[in-house]
DNA sequence: AAAACATGCAACCGCCAGCCA
DNA sequence: GTGGCTGGCGGTTGCATGTTT
């Protein structure tokens, strides 16, 4: 059986609101509110339109609450960060701020901030919070394959999110890493990308990492839209707990080595304190896309968050 | 001045989870 | 326990407006 429709398609509006229609909607939920039941609403206001229709009206548009436009730096920043923390849950970051709506910061980030981002006129800032205190990496969860948009900043480990925190996918290909640069004065080559286990990472009371990880490549030289391609197999491993249970890190050589686990994106306090003096500096590179290249395990859910 | 193209944003669509009969 | 209904969400579309050619 088919799905029902949630109103009769035939007998409402469609498109664009009229103010006469916004203020029916209006001064009905002003004076009855919405009454717990959106589906119901516009046949008692006397609105032809669709129950969801009316949500989304008020919601975005008519609450009294809401600000359109003009979004600060602030505001900037924290959606970036948020972003890089999260992912694309639009409302949840809505919430952070007043007067914002799910598809107000949407739209931004779709039109405007994305750019914004990789122009690098913005940043993406840790939270302090997240940091595990010795050599652990600094937390910031993201989805694998939309991410990471890496602040020039204290620079890093990425990590990418698979999404899953109770069972860790096992991904039976390999991955590909593209890495962009956003400056013109980007390093041409990378010393010896590959893979390391980060066990060590791990704190002592819980075994947080626990991959078995083979060297892909051993050096590749990189420009500004570059590639690298981890072809070997890659299993995730780890206890099952939320959180870390399992990782995978890419050294790619400049300075940036990331890893991979079902929690999020990782940074390292600094690079400094991992990364051998092969490394040279990440500051050239802003942005990078992971992405699976072939089928995963079943329960494999990279890239879906 | 007009056409083509780019941008911004409101609104829609389809999916999913939770509730309830 | 099951299935339908609803609210909520993220992705996408399409139109209006602005800009460039």
């Amino acid at each position: 059986m088919g799905r029902a429709p949630c109103c009769d398609k035939a007998n409402v509006k469609k498109g664009p609101w009229s103010p006469e229609e916004d203020a029916i909607l209006k001064s009905y939920i002003d004076t009855h509110g919405t009454g717990g039941n959106w589906m119901a609403l516009p046949t008692k206001a006397g609105l032809r339109r669709c129950g969801k229709s009316c949500r989304l009206r008020w919601l975005n548009y008519l609450r009294p609450d809401i600000r359109h436009g003009g979004f600060t730096d602030e505001e900037d920043n924290l959606i970036g960060t948020l972003y890089s923390q999260m992912g694309s849950r639009w409302s949840v970051i809505a919430s952070k701020l007043p007067g914002r709506t799910d598809n107000d910061v949407k739209n931004y980030w779709n039109t405007k901030l994305k750019k914004k981002l990789l122009a690098g006129n913005i940043g993406v800032t840790p939270s302090k919070s997240d940091k595990i205190p010795t050599n652990g990496p600094t937390h910031i969860s993201s989805t694998l394959g939309s991410l990471p948009y890496v602040s020039k900043a204290e620079t890093h480990f990425l990590v990418i999110s698979a999404s899953q925190t109770e069972n860790p996918p096992a991904v039976s290909s390999g991955l590909s890493a593209n890495f962009h640069s956003l400056t013109s004065d980007h390093p041409t080559q990378v010393y010896c990308p590959q893979l390391i286990d980060v066990s060590e990472f791990g704190s002592s009371s819980k075994k947080d990492f626990g991959i078995n990880v083979s060297l892909s490549q051993e050096s590749s030289s990189i420009s500004n839209w570059s590639s690298i391609d981890l072809d070997k197999y890659v299993s995730w491993a780890g206890n099952g707990e939320i959180y870390d249970p399992g990782a995978l890190v890419l050294d790619t050589g400049f300075g940036a080595p990331y890893g991979l686990n079902s929690g999020g994106l990782w940074f390292p306090l600094k690079a400094s304190e991992i990364a051998p003096p092969c490394y040279a500096t990440m500051d050239d590179f802003l942005h990078a896309d992971i992405k699976p290249q072939g089928v995963l395990d079943p329960g494999g859910v990279i890239g879906q968050y």
